[in-house]
DNA sequence: CCAATAGTGTCTGTGAGACAGTATGAG
DNA sequence: CTCATACTGTCTCACAGACACTATTGG
């Protein structure tokens, strides 16, 4: 037996937060169809240079946006008929989470990237059915920040907990109490207090960094933010 | 730009509970390679068919098991070139939860399918990577477990809480206490309590069912089941 | 009556929420 | 000194764990 194989890809959400907003890397296809509209940096597995799909990703963060997350899971695998105007399509979808930077230059096929605020993303419009999936990423990215401490990769290499506080208020839209932070930051042990201080205005404020080969820790109970 | 397309499968690791043991329905490879051995049901997409991936499980499912999920989610997709001996592959793993039930008869090319005790699985060959998917679906209802329902879909129809407890606890190994179970029956609002009670050698015990169309509630707290 | 299983009452423990209070920097 | 931000102490609350207690069946 022999079945069409259809179309597969592999696509990507990459998420920082930047001045208490949370954005989304999105580049300008360069070729038909949906050309010049945003899209999720993606493209086809290479079976001669990747291992496997996470290196997929990454390869395709690399070369159409220059960078390399932090973070980076399966999200879901998203597939049909009425997806892709050239035909069925299987897309696995990746999120990821890298701290800012201001996006480089731009490479081969691709005109340009660009940081784009998940709040604007009704203004432009999104190739393929990626709106939606951003939509699940932002989704899964808010659950896993109550009971983890996945948004420190948002973060820089040196980092104050009011830092990973203003990240985890952006995610999840909510305000959390510090208190709990902080207990959170001991208990999971995967981070080291450094011997060094940053300024910010007042008292000077603790920097952390990531355990080197830390693993990302779940909590037995999730953050219960009040709404507003 | 032209890829070489890797295969692209699907496999779903189908458990049940019977007997206080966790079982999972293998069948029997009708073709090389590993030929005559074990395997998860599944193969590839049928893009007349399926609308999407999760029709094929369980087009896939029902075509080699003759069963019918109560409950079915993605897994991972597992892809690598030294996965499967005819080259590069893309495997998207579901995992899946049905009432115990008896095989029935088999179908065209599967020789035969067996609900097999988890435990044993090590006394098996399994084809491909598949101990290793099933081991990490098992981890991930295991998770899942701790802050949901999910293991109602392994009883029947109508089904007293003890009977839930037991398959908590086959599930996760460990024993919980009646009474959190208990609260979280009520907390959840998936089940209905029926006018109808079932005699287990001592006081008669309320039958529940789910009710219809309920959706599977994530708790905020985990179970926290002591070891042993 | 007793044995067995179903179900409740209620106390403790844990970690999040709330928030007042203290500490330490700059000017 | 004051102001701003960092950090701590400690109370409350919600819900899981523990386990003794009552309830209801069959024999």
């Amino acid at each position: 037996m022999s079945y069409k194989n259809p179309l597969f890809t592999v696509d990507s959400v990459l998420f920082t937060v930047q001045d208490n907003t949370l954005k989304v890397l999105l580049v300008k296809r360069a070729k038909a169809p949906f050309l010049g509209q945003w899209a999720l940096p993606g493209g086809f597995i290479d079976i001669e240079q990747d291992a496997n799909t996470d290196e997929t990703a990454h390869r395709k963060l690399r070369d159409k946006t220059g960078f390399t997350p932090q973070y980076l899971e399966q999200l879901q695998v998203i597939s049909g008929a009425e997806r892709d105007p050239r035909g069925y399509s299987v897309t696995l979808a990746y999120y990821a989470l890298v701290a800012h930077a201001p996006v480089k230059a731009r490479i081969d096929s691709v005109k340009i990237a660009q940081w784009i605020d998940v709040k604007d993303l009704s203004l432009h419009p999104l190739a393929f059915d990626h709106a939606q999936i951003i939509a699940l990423a932002q989704a899964r990215l808010q659950q896993k920040t109550l009971y983890s401490m996945i948004p420190a990769f948002c973060l820089p290499e040196r980092f104050t907990i009011a830092q990973l506080q203003q990240v985890i208020e952006t995610i999840i839209e909510k305000p959390i109490q510090r208190k709990s932070l902080m207990r959170r930051i001991e208990a999971s042990e995967m981070f080291t207090a450094l011997d060094e201080k940053t300024s910010s205005g007042g008292r000077l404020a603790q920097l952390y960094s990531i355990k080197a080969g830390a693993d990302l820790v779940n909590f037995e109970r999730n953050l219960m933010a009040k709404d507003e």
